[in-house]
DNA sequence: TTGTAGGCGTTATCAC
DNA sequence: GTGATAACGCCTACAA
């Protein structure tokens, strides 16, 4: 019985088999040539001790990175983090990596020590939904050693690399388009926050460039930030009080949609069109039904691991911007007609 | 100019300042003392460089485990998993551990694999959803060689381990007494499929025993398996057009619950009670409001990477197996009364 | 078919 | 304060 304190090594299988470690080891990576009776043996005395490889140890003697592919996002819990994720992993899996992650909870320290953990493992890929605020430029150095490094969701900042993010700008636009095509010209916008978020910007400026195709003037008034449901639901509240209430509301991103949503429905407001941008489970089901924005998260994350991939394979091409669609999904709220 | 094929290591660095390697990694760990001067000049170097020190080399000599948490789920794009996910993160971020994730697609030997290649990385403890069927006796000399691992949602097979679950058969029980409290008799009950599920059978067992103190006969006909939307709907649907159809409906997850509630929508049933095991965004804007049985997904997460912490910690007390509370949320769905 | 020497990048030990 | 040496577990290169 070995000591019991100790994981068993590769010499400690070939001292019990009476052969040497390399033997072990090319019975075991399938590399060169091995008798079917030292092969047994050799398996067995595996399977008795417990034995399994290091792969640190063996990663750092070929030289080779870890086969992991690291992804940052700002919040676990949020569903469309989740469903990037899923994406990325679907895509990844089929090369054997496995993914690495963590939450930078969306600041900017949190992300920089997630990213030095992961680089401190040689991972093969760094995926990053950058936090507010945070630059990249450190990743510059690690980028041009080979490293692949894909941003999600919104580009980097003070780094030229490949990002994949949603059509935020031309979402916004036709949802907004879509509301003043039924007759809306007084129409909310309830952002993401921070203001300077990059998709907050985006589709705010696709709002903007809505209104100005339909010669409405951009009325500041009708424009408030909020990430989480309860804020809102506020915001929507004191816009639908004031003396020149919306008869619309676009939802700049799903949490704030849940809270528009819920405030509309609250308040018994049945008359305010409403369109969101992302789409939410049950969002058929309500009535009327909600009309979003979707966007497709999954394809988000499995368009990132294919640039990984490809950088992986070779890839020395410039920084791309891969933009995945979003599309319009019409069912209900948002082709109330204004009250005239 | 190094060679810039190759990373820098703490011997270039070394090379660079005129110092040996110790010496700069005496500086890097702040481990034994060192002149301000070399310090100074190595920090300079470091940064010149992009010195990254090698974390694998680092665990290797030092023979610790990786600082990693792995996490095995199913399915990565469901919520329920992702908001787990976070919550253990939240707990174990704070112990300077990173999560390591990934997703056996609910196949037995998607799970071997991916947790054999946590364990080659020398993960510092093991979290797992198990996969249907699967099993896990292997895991035993790791436990016992001091791996903490720990089972989430559903209990472990063949292995007497830790686990973090929440309270299925209660809160069915309860979800289904308090449709018979509103005067319900024929109940139908939309599980999990397989029917195998560990949740799926301890929640189908709480719907029994619910019915079972009311006097109601279980009725096999009115009990249906689903995992996804639409299976569910189609379940409901056939239900509801039998000969002597349900008054209520007890939908045993989350997707199912989607299903029902598009069905019940779609074929404009308003008259059907439904209650739904875990809760769902939106479910209180819905008119009426679902009634649900709510479970706290990131209180099993958080529960888990304590039990982690706790046996790294040096906790040898026997398996122990946490259960998390559910609670009934009413919110109209599941207070209708049947037709008289 | 099998074994030996050496080294991957880091740190522990002991010496200066 | 600082350095030389050996060792962690494994694999490459070469030899037997």
């Amino acid at each position: 019985m070995a000591d019991s304190s100790r994981r068993p090594t590769l010499a400690d299988v070939a001292a019990r088999v009476g052969v040497s470690a390399k033997t072990v080891s090319r019975v075991l990576n399938e590399d060169g040539p091995a008798s079917a009776a030292t092969r047994a043996k050799v398996l067995a005395a595996v399977e008795e001790l417990g034995f399994r490889p290091n792969l640190m140890a063996r990663n750092m003697r070929v030289g080779a990175r870890d086969s992991t592919v690291a992804l940052v996002v700002p919040e676990m819990g949020n569903p469309f983090f989740g469903t990037v994720a899923g994406g990325v992993e679907d895509v990844v899996r089929d090369r054997g990596l496995t993914l690495l992650m963590g939450s930078s909870a969306e600041d900017e320290q949190a992300e920089l020590s997630l990213i030095t953990a992961f680089l401190a493992r040689r991972i093969s890929g760094l995926l990053v939904v950058p936090a507010t605020g945070s630059h990249h430029r450190y990743l510059r150095r690690e980028r041009d050693g080979g490293l692949p490094v894909v941003f999600l969701d919104r580009p980097a900042a003070g780094l030229a690399a490949d990002a994949v993010v949603s059509e935020n700008e031309e979402g916004a636009r036709a949802g907004v388009a879509h509301l003043i095509a039924h007759g809306h010209r007084r129409i909310a916008f309830i952002g993401d926050r921070p203001a300077t978020l990059y998709t907050r910007k985006m589709r705010q400026r696709g709002y903007r460039a809505a209104l100005t195709a339909a010669g409405i003037p951009y009325d500041p008034t009708l424009v408030a930030s909020a990430h989480d449901p309860y804020t809102a639901g506020v915001a929507v509240r004191r816009l639908l009080d004031s003396p020149s209430p919306p008869t619309a509301v676009f939802a700049g991103n799903n949490l704030a949609s849940l809270g528009v949503v819920a405030a509309l429905a609250e308040t018994g407001r049945r008359d305010i069109a409403l369109v969101c941008f992302d789409d939410l489970p049950l969002a058929a089901v309500l009535e009327p039904g909600l009309t979003v924005v979707a966007q497709d998260p999954a394809a988000i994350g499995r368009a990132a691991a294919e640039r990984v991939l490809a950088r992986l394979g070779g890839d020395r091409s410039g920084a791309r911007t891969v933009k995945v669609p979003v599309r319009v999904i019409e069912r209900g709220s948002g082709e109330l007609a204004p009250p005239h």
